[in-house]
DNA sequence: ATACGGCTTCCCATAATGGTAAGGTCAAGG
DNA sequence: CCTTGACCTTACCATTATGGGAAGCCGTAT
């Protein structure tokens, strides 16, 4: 099995099988004579498990850890189970302080009439934070949580 | 006020400071003879409207839209609240994938015991249990949704 | 033989931020 | 006047995970 096949067998791009195998995710991948790469159904299976463990958000870092359990025969599923919830509670976080980002936009929205009015408090408020009365304060303290951005792909 | 005065006042790091400069995010600050930037009120307020934004999620490309509108005395608050709605739906469209990574987990985790048994079900799932037996239809689209990867801060 | 498609490596780019290094500047104190 | 320390400047590098592309080799079908 060459690269290309791999990668439609396991849904891993070869480009990203090939960064795999530099940052030493999964090891050096053996080569014909020509220099290609060859692949056998073991190592398409861990690539298969890579990538649902990515669909799954884990890091690759987490996926380290992750592949190590698998391959440790000596492995407790106390240690998989705790990466999983730790993976849940990061998950959960993230989507309370989206929700909190979530309800001040709402809030922020329905305060805008969405007329044709040259000014609206949405503006405003960003500005100046806390005017109009309006308590958009889910923004505590000075200090910036940390946020994710989204890019659309 | 210098850099790390604006910094402070506005709560974006001198480094993020210069950045936006950089890639004209905020016009190209004035200079002392000396060659510091100098900032004045109005400028800091511009740059507590950005951090306010970032905060709130807004890439800075769609931060660039909202300072234009801020800029733009003939705005319409309509533009306005057109721009928070569409930060509301990409939000939530992220807190549903993040649900449903959630869902997946837990279930994963429900049905691994956290004892001390050498083999749980999580691995096997995420394998697709090739390796132990079991067969590959816990395994569903090929084609994947995008996911974040938080790495914690 | 030739063309096409797949493979290789290497380099570049992304988004937003932090770090570091080498050097210039300013204000206070000896 | 000179030193010290805090601050500023630019420039470069790193991060995460992924895609794009070029230049060149390989394999197979016509």
């Amino acid at each position: 099995m060459n690269i290309g096949e791999a990668a439609k067998a396991s849904g891993v791009s070869a480009k990203m099988i090939r960064y795999y195998e530099s940052i030493r995710l999964i090891p050096t991948a053996g080569r014909t004579g020509s220099g290609y790469r060859v692949y056998s159904p073991t190592e398409v299976q861990m690539l298969r498990f890579i990538r649902r463990s990515r669909d799954l958000g884990f890091s690759v870092e987490k996926i380290e850890e992750l592949l190590a359990l698998w391959r440790d025969r000596t492995r407790q599923s106390a240690d998989v189970k705790r990466l999983a919830t730790d993976q849940i509670d990061g998950l959960e976080r993230k989507v309370r302080e989206m929700q909190a980002m979530i309800d001040t936009l709402r809030h922020l929205a329905d305060a805008c009439c969405g007329d044709h009015r040259p000014d609206g408090p949405i503006l405003a408020d960003l500005g100046h934070g806390v005017e109009h009365g309006s308590d958009c304060t889910t923004q505590q303290s000075g200090k910036a949580v940390p946020v994710q951005h989204f890019h659309s792909r």
